[in-house]
Parts: C-alpha cells; sequence; structure tokens
DNA sequence: GGACTGTCAAGAGCAGTGCTCTCGAATTTG
DNA sequence: CAAATTCGAGAGCACTGCTCTTGACAGTCC
C-alpha cells in the first residue's frame, strides 16, 4: 500500500472518511433504504454527482458499510473474550451478550448484514471474511478443551457429516463432524435470536429479552457440550 | 359484512383483488423495496393515482401483502400436519420442512415477513393473529403428548419463568414454563435457519442446507423433548 | 324523469431519488 | 512551464410516492 504523497490525496483519503462517516450516520437514523446519497452530499456541503468522485455507485458505498459492519460485530466479540485463562462456559456467554448487544445499539447496521439483503444485491469477495469473525470467536471457545453433549442427538445424515467434515477442515478445526454441526446450531441460533428481537417477533412473547437471550447462551452451551463450570 | 350489491362495489372488489395479485406477482420479482404503485398501475392499465383509491398508501398495500403472506405460510405449516393420529416427531419434521419450503419458493414475501422491517414501519395490530399461525401449529404437535426432554437444561431465570407461564397460560397451554422457553428456542431456530438459508450466509458452510435442516428439525424435536418414535 | 350526490380514472404537478455528462478550475506531473 | 489528471458544480434523464383538480359516470332521492 502506498503511503499518501500529494495534498490531494490526503484530502481525498479524508473526504472518503467523511463520506462515509456521515452515510454510517443517516444509515443509523434512517436504515439503509433511506440512505440518500443526495442528502449525505447535503450535509456535507457538496453536491450529488461530486460523490461519485469518490464510490461509483451507492451500492459500492453500502458495501463498505457493510464490511464495516462485520467488522465491528466481530470486533464487539473478539474484544468480549477474556480468553482462554477463563471458564469456556463464561467466555461463551460474554461473547454472546457482546454481540446481542452491538446488535441492539447498532440495529440498522445489524439489519444492513444479516437481515433480508437489499434486492438486486450481491455479496462480493470483501465481506466473506469479516463475517465469519464472530464465528471464529465462538469457534475459539469451543475449541479450547473438550466437548462432552449431554445428549448424542440425532443421527447426521451422510450428506451433513461430509459438508460439517469439510467445513472443519477448512477452518482448521480438529471438531467431529458432529460437534461441528451442533456448532452450526448455535451459530444458527445466535443471530436467529438477535433477529427476532431487533426485527419484533418476541413483541408480546418474550419482551425484554436479556433473561431468556441468557438462558438461551446457557442452552447452546449445553447443546455444544461445554464443560460445566458453574458459570449459570 | 354486507353482500356485495351493486355492480361498483362488485367492480371495486375485483380491482381491489387485481391489484393485490398484481403487487404479489412483482413482489416476488423484485422484492419489497422494488415494489412500485405506478408499475402495478401500468401493467393493470390504469395510471398511478387511481390506485389510491384502493390503497391510501404503498405502506398499506405492504400490510395487506404482509398479512397474506403470514397466513400462507401458517396455511402451508397447518396443511403439512397430518394430526393427531400421526407420531408426534413425524408431524413436527412435516411442518419444519413446509415452512421451510413456503420460504424457499416465496423468499421475497418470506423477508417481508421475517426479514428487516422496511423503516418506519410498524406493524400493526392485523398481523399479529396470523403471525402466530405458525408457532400454534408447533404448539399443537408438543401438547399433543408428554414431553420428555433427554436433558433438563439450564435453570430458567425467574424473568423468564414468568415470561413463559404468562405465555403458555395466554394460549390456552399447559406446558411448564421449562417445556414454553425450550419451545421458544425452537422457534427462534426454525426462522433462524430459513433466513440464514434464504439471506446467504449458509453458502460456503452448509449449502444445500437439505440435510442440515432435517438434522436442525430432530435436534429441536429432542430438545423440546417430544417422544422417540423411530422418526428419524 | 330529472336533479343531486358520491365515486371513479385521468392528468398535471411537486419534491425527492440514483446516476450520467459536460465544463471550467485547480492541482499534480513530466 | 506546459500537459495531463482530478476535482466540484450544474444541468438533465428517468424514475419514485403522493396530492390536487377535472370531467365523466352510476346510484339515489324527489
Amino acid at each position: 500500500m502506498a503511503a499518501i504523497r500529494t495534498a490531494r490525496d490526503r484530502a481525498r483519503a479524508e473526504l472518503t472518511r467523511e463520506i462515509k462517516g456521515e452515510a454510517r450516520r443517516q444509515l443509523g437514523e434512517v436504515g439503509a433504504n433511506g440512505l440518500s446519497l443526495r442528502a449525505v452530499a447535503r450535509e456535507l456541503g457538496m453536491v450529488s454527482s461530486a460523490l461519485y468522485r469518490y464510490f461509483p455507485s451507492r451500492d459500492h458505498l453500502l458495501t463498505e458499510l457493510i464490511v464495516d459492519a462485520y467488522n465491528a460485530i466481530g470486533e464487539a466479540a473478539e474484544n468480549a473474550d477474556p480468553g482462554p485463562g477463563t471458564a469456556p462456559r463464561r467466555r461463551w456467554l460474554d461473547i454472546w451478550r457482546a454481540v446481542r448487544g452491538w446488535a441492539r445499539q447498532h440495529p440498522h447496521e445489524y439489519a444492513l448484514i444479516y437481515g433480508s439483503p437489499v434486492p438486486g444485491y450481491r455479496a462480493p469477495e470483501d465481506t466473506i471474511a469479516p463475517a465469519a469473525r464472530v464465528a471464529t470467536a465462538l469457534l475459539r471457545v469451543a475449541g479450547s478443551g473438550p466437548l462432552t453433549p449431554a445428549h448424542p442427538g440425532p443421527p447426521l445424515p451422510p450428506e451433513l457429516e461430509e459438508q460439517a467434515s469439510r467445513l472443519a477442515a477448512g477452518l482448521g478445526a480438529d471438531h467431529s463432524a458432529a460437534d461441528m454441526a451442533r456448532l452450526l446450531i448455535t451459530w444458527t441460533q445466535l443471530f436467529g435470536a438477535i433477529g427476532f428481537e431487533l426485527f419484533g417477533q418476541y413483541v408480546n412473547v418474550v419482551e425484554p429479552a436479556d433473561a431468556f437471550f441468557d438462558y438461551l447462551a446457557a442452552s447452546m452451551a449445553d447443546l455444544v457440550g461445554l464443560p460445566d463450570d458453574g458459570t449459570d
């Protein structure tokens, strides 16, 4: 990566940051659908066409915000992990809570990455690595010791056995296919629950969802077989 | 409800149906964001302003489509249930598959009801009863016999205990709070998994998700404690 | 039967959108 | 210093949801 040289480059980098910042601010207020390039430009005192010197289209700007959001929620998860010195269930719960906390603080950004995709929008390559950070953090905890699920669970269909093995290998994790499948369940559960809470499905059901969420995190720790350490 | 009387009323009812039909068709093609009143009117050979005689705003039209979608997925779940004469795990799996099947056939409608809500849009009262139909169908299966979870699971926080009891009472179900909490987990899991599949999170993970989904349904049947009957 | 009333589709128009193109000015480069 | 590049501004296109007015029609009351 070349260092910033000329004054023009410097101004360009700064303006790019400002545009993204203002866009993120508006995203938090009006959501992805309501994000308007003209409004961003207006707020920055420029004209809309000038924005196209920095982002070739609205989708490109959105993509950058998506990558940022994946990184932010992933970083929240990583920072919440107290590390290998701590009991696994404690780490697990801390990460779950941090992910939920970030989502509740940034509902529109969460919707951007885990809600229904913007129609016609296809996630580019840049997003897949940042998107994996939360899952990786959870996987780290699960891989820190032996998994001892209380219940063997249903048998794995051959197709799933193969997918789970390949996935574990691809991630460099030495979990069995059954362990991996159980981890996939908990991964789905984490974001399913946050989505339900944020998108209003828990209204009149389990709202506020704080207690249910903790219970859910503990249940999923049971399911993957994190060793009991008195955290709950 | 008064019967349709005059020719004018008849024409009005028919046009209302036609508008909704065309809107649903376009929804399936371009998604909720892309749904344009002008395009609907154009396709119907009328002018956009005429639509406002039938639906006071775009949001009102969307709301009707949302109610329809909730009813459609609920009906799919209900129709898939072979009924009390069949083994509970069989019924459970059939319902899960039907819900997923409907979602895959109508991804945009699914996104409309279980994706991120359209910004600034607040679900009106009319949607809550239809929205409960899938959950009710699953609850019926769980209530058809004794639940015997293999694993007691973590203790319920007092707040959740109270919420779950109130929820069971409100639904006229005689499940314990712990059973109810476990059912909530599976309910979340069902829609979490479908959302992940539809919105692309399972790409390069467990795609195709058929095997994983069946495994997931069985795991959740285990979790709620549906009696084993050799279905898996 | 004729007048009245409410309903209807159509059209023009407003304020907003994403995006493209051109033009003159500023800045960097050779 | 001159050439090349980059920049912001502005006009303009095709589109959106929505409002208001206009003129035609149907149903109803006298």
